[in-house]
DNA sequence: CTGAAAGCGCTTACAG
DNA sequence: CTGAAAGCGCTTACAG
């Protein structure tokens, strides 16, 4: 018996239309009129009903837009299933989803996209950014100027007028890293990183974590070296050849981002697969194959899907219950996998 | 642009309430006809909009009973949450839900309250349930007799008539304790199991899981003993004293329910809180604070908020959108926490 | 500043 | 077996 509208206005013996007015504070209506019918409201327990306000809605149809980059990647298909999921739940409602993928990255087809979708008339964007000076201005304008929000998601562009960031803390999966090495090696021994892209700011980032909380919390284990694979596997490959020939002692090592099959093959072959201890992330088929068959001790990541998810969830809500979202940050959770819970 | 019904009954030539018999299969149609309607309304895309579903339907409201026990427990507390996010959200589509919380375990209370939802004729019950011959014979009447879908959740009665089951798999829960101790032991050593009521399948089945899996997997690790502490605090604290007498050696405890304070007490009353090796389940606040305090190295669980939310989405999604649950059993992820991803 | 009316997409009696 | 109409709770022009 939820209350409705109708029955405020029954309460306090005026239309539908002032209390619509009144409570989504409208305008053009009495100051004080606007006070009581709140108060009554509120009194009532009132809950305004999403199918009610959907319905009335659809003609002046919640259109976001979704742009994707680096779609060539597993990890991007996973996010956009999540994208797709939202779409869904928001053309239940009568809003409109449409969708931009790229590949590699393109800050220029983003640009244009955006574009597109501001001719169009949509009413938020949500997009994976790159640094990139025009972008980053683009975004200001949009929100300032246009009054387009935009959500950035997957990676960040900060000191801009984005409405909020969803993403993984990569800081904080670093330090998590660090915390299953330790666990993993006693507190000893000598320990590597394998990093993909130098200008990767989320894989640096993540080693970054990494060595501080190691430096800080666990003496015992010395970080020998960090290389760079340039997410080629056979760079990757042969970094691991290195590191065993340089440190026979070698007990453990993080990979950061990309290059797994290159390392974990190296290892294989020189049957070091069972007793080295790595680490690596993101839920890819390639990474869940190395974890299940024991080679990767432990998989860190976030579940791609809700990525993808969530920024369009956050629009629809800012755009239809005029609900912002609440944080700046909205760091997915950090997901520890072995092979025992891969689901 | 979504396809609306009013567009296909155009492009059929027939009107709205045909295309809804067609489509909802409601009967008192010609076959035929329904056979046409159904293939304009898959050519052109249709997908009904639930808006305009919830408040045709509001008249004939969905309404969904929720029965929990244990409800002086935490990890229920955290169920309830779920519940009444569950909740929310159906009744911003019109549906109704009523909740029942019971303390301790009484399957007489729990019939009681199905009684009183069936009378107030609720069309769906989500509910914790417990070993009792009589609850099994009144689920089953339930989904048969009166047509009311019955979820259980927490935990199961298997061999009934429930529509599926919302919980961990305690078995692989067990199973992922032992992946984790074999990563901090190294493979060898000494661990010993604290369990809580014989009577607890949940936790039976967990400790079964980690035995078969280290029995299995892990031939260098013994495990020296298992104990009851029948959920007592300072039962738990006196194995703890035995374990530490009788086996200077031991390495790792696993705990497979409460006791955790007492243990992790005496842990660090004795100078063992840094070096033994302690893995426990469910993320209730006390367990948190040890693995803070990093007494406890690995927290396994799930997402209890998902385990109240989920029930209810699920009759929902049955009684609204005559959408059945995929599988029998609805398993939670098995969740992996160490202090750097509390979240 | 306020009210009356139309309409969003669907379901449900009620006629035929 | 099929159609026309009412109504669910809300928003939105349009009058006043």
């Amino acid at each position: 018996m939820a209350v409705t509208l109708q029955q405020i206005a029954e309460a306090a013996g005026v239309s539908r239309g002032t209390v619509d007015r009144a409570l989504n504070n409208r305008g053009r209506i009495r100051p004080e009129v606007e006070e009581r019918i709140k108060r009554i409201a509120r009194e009532m327990g009132y809950q305004p009903s999403r199918a009610g306000r959907a319905l009335a809605m659809a003609k002046r149809k919640i259109r976001i837009g979704v742009i994707l980059q680096y779609m060539e990647t597993p990890f991007m298909q996973q996010v956009l299933k999540g994208v797709l999921e939202a779409k869904e739940e928001v053309e239940s409602f009568g809003g409109t989803v449409k969708i931009y993928e790229i590949e590699g990255v393109e800050p220029e087809k983003v640009m244009a996209a955006m574009e597109e979708l501001r001719e169009k008339g949509f009413n938020g964007i949500a997009l994976t950014p790159s640094e990139d000076q025009l972008l980053r201005a683009r975004i200001d304008q949009y929100q300032e100027e246009y009054g387009i929000p935009i959500v950035t998601f997957n990676a960040d562009l900060e000191d801009t007028k984005r409405l909020c960031i969803v993403g993984q803390d990569t800081f904080q999966a670093g330090r998590t890293a660090a915390g299953l090495m330790w666990e993993m090696t006693g507190g000893n021994g000598q320990v590597a990183i394998i990093s993909g892209q130098v200008a990767n700011p989320g894989l640096i980032s993540r080693q970054k974590g990494f060595t501080t909380e190691i430096k800080e919390s666990f003496p015992g284990i010395e970080i020998v070296d960090i290389r760079y694979s340039y997410d080629d596997e056979w760079v990757a490959s042969k970094i691991v050849e290195e590191f065993l020939e340089l440190y026979p002692e070698l007990t453990g090592i993080y990979i950061t981002g990309h290059g797994v099959k290159g390392v974990c093959q190296t290892l294989q072959k020189l049957g070091k697969d069972k007793t080295m201890h790595v680490i690596a992330n993101d839920f890819l088929e390639e990474n869940l194959k190395w974890l299940k068959e024991g080679t990767i001790n432990f998989l860190i990541g976030q579940d791609a899907a809700v990525q993808g998810h969530s920024p369009v969830i956050i629009l629809f809500q800012l755009l239809f219950d005029s609900k912002a979202p609440e944080k700046e940050y909205q760091y997915t959770d950090i997901v520890i996998r072995t092979k025992y819970n891969m689901g």
